[in-house]
DNA sequence: AACGCGTGGAT
DNA sequence: TATCCAAGCGT
């Protein structure tokens, strides 16, 4: 019987008795002065409020889409309390397109929670980010991380992927983040603070632009020398990842009545999702072309109701004077 | 612990 | 065109 993950935790004490690890420090963070993005959340000026928002917008969703909603949200919504005194459903409605809109939400309750709980201010350890809704262990360590200057062990899905190639020598991690992948991490990090962050940031990057999921490019790499997955000479990965179903599920239905309800400045009656406008004499303007390609997806009433039943459970929408409408 | 949750660019 | 996948979270 086997431990899972000591291979890599013997891998990895083994390097901790070489200058390896330094020279793997120095290498990476050498290479993330001279490559690293420029990036509004990265300057050295950028509030922990800002860098909490940019934390929360990047789940899952690309940076060249975060960066000019995340501007926008910073002239709007400098300090938590100005996104505080607004309702829910404005922090959903400049959401804008990023997907999943109930981390707006929850970002709103976490500004809510931060005026409420911390008087305005950021929270600054992991244990209280934790409590804050949406923030949940990456985020938290992120946040402590890149705001604070805390040691933190910060485990995203470009850290894991790189962590499985250069030391376990895997084409990807494994399905779910488990124990073992932390304390390979926490194994790793330099033991000085700044250092630390410094890592974190660079091991993210370098999984972000070139450790990349598909294609990696290797031939840029600063550390391609101690890859075990390259040594191993690249094995294929061991399992598929199962891709989301979208055309027809309920996910895409939502997303089509949200971009009706972001649209539109006030309550829209639930008839309107059903059938065209035109053929209920109402007056659709403003909300006419997301209301037609909700109406081209043409899905039965029954998931139609399901969704705006979901919708309404999330609390991402509410009725009002007979319509739907994002929450006040 | 597996699942549901948006969106659009890249391949 | 279809599939992959992007700084996860909550249940």
């Amino acid at each position: 019987m086997s431990l899972p993950g000591s291979v890599e935790i013997a891998r990895a004490a083994e390097l901790a008795d070489t200058p390896y690890l330094t020279d793997l420090h120095h290498s990476m963070d050498r290479w993330f002065s001279e490559v690293a993005r420029v990036l509004p959340w990265r300057a050295p000026d950028c509030s922990p409020w800002g860098i909490l928002v940019s934390e929360v917008m990047l789940q899952q969703t690309p940076v060249a889409r975060v960066l000019p909603v995340w501007a926008e949200w910073m002239e709007r919504w400098p300090e938590p309390a100005d996104l505080a005194r607004e309702p829910a459903g404005e922090s959903v409605r400049h959401w804008g397109r990023l997907g999943y809109p109930r981390r707006a939400l929850r970002l709103h309750a976490a500004a809510v929670a931060i005026v409420e709980q911390h008087g305005g201010r950021v929270p600054d350890t992991h244990a209280s980010l934790l409590t804050l809704p949406g923030v949940g262990d990456y985020t938290a360590a992120a946040v402590a991380a890149f705001a604070f200057g805390r040691r933190e062990t910060v485990v995203d899905t470009n850290i894991r992927r790189v962590h499985a190639r250069l030391v376990s020598g895997l084409a990807l991690p494994a399905p779910s983040l488990s124990a073992s992948e932390m304390r390979l991490a926490q194994s790793l990090m330099p033991d000085d603070a700044g250092l630390s962050v410094r890592w974190n940031a660079s091991v993210m990057e370098l999984g972000a632009i070139v450790c990349t999921a598909r294609s990696p490019k290797c031939t840029d790499c600063p550390v391609s020398d101690s890859c075990a997955w390259l040594a191993a000479g690249e094995p294929p990965p061991t399992y598929t990842p199962k891709g989301q179903a979208w055309h027809g599920t309920d996910r895409q239905l939502r997303g089509a009545v949200m971009a009706v309800l972001r649209a539109a400045d006030s309550p829209v009656a639930t008839e309107l999702f059903e059938r065209p406008a035109a053929d209920l004499g109402f007056d659709a303007d403003g909300i006419a072309v997301p209301l037609a390609a909700l109406h081209r997806l043409n899905s039965a009433p029954e998931q139609l109701e399901r969704a705006l039943e979901g919708l309404l459970s999330d609390g991402l929408a509410e009725m009002h004077d007979g319509g739907l409408r994002l929450p006040a």
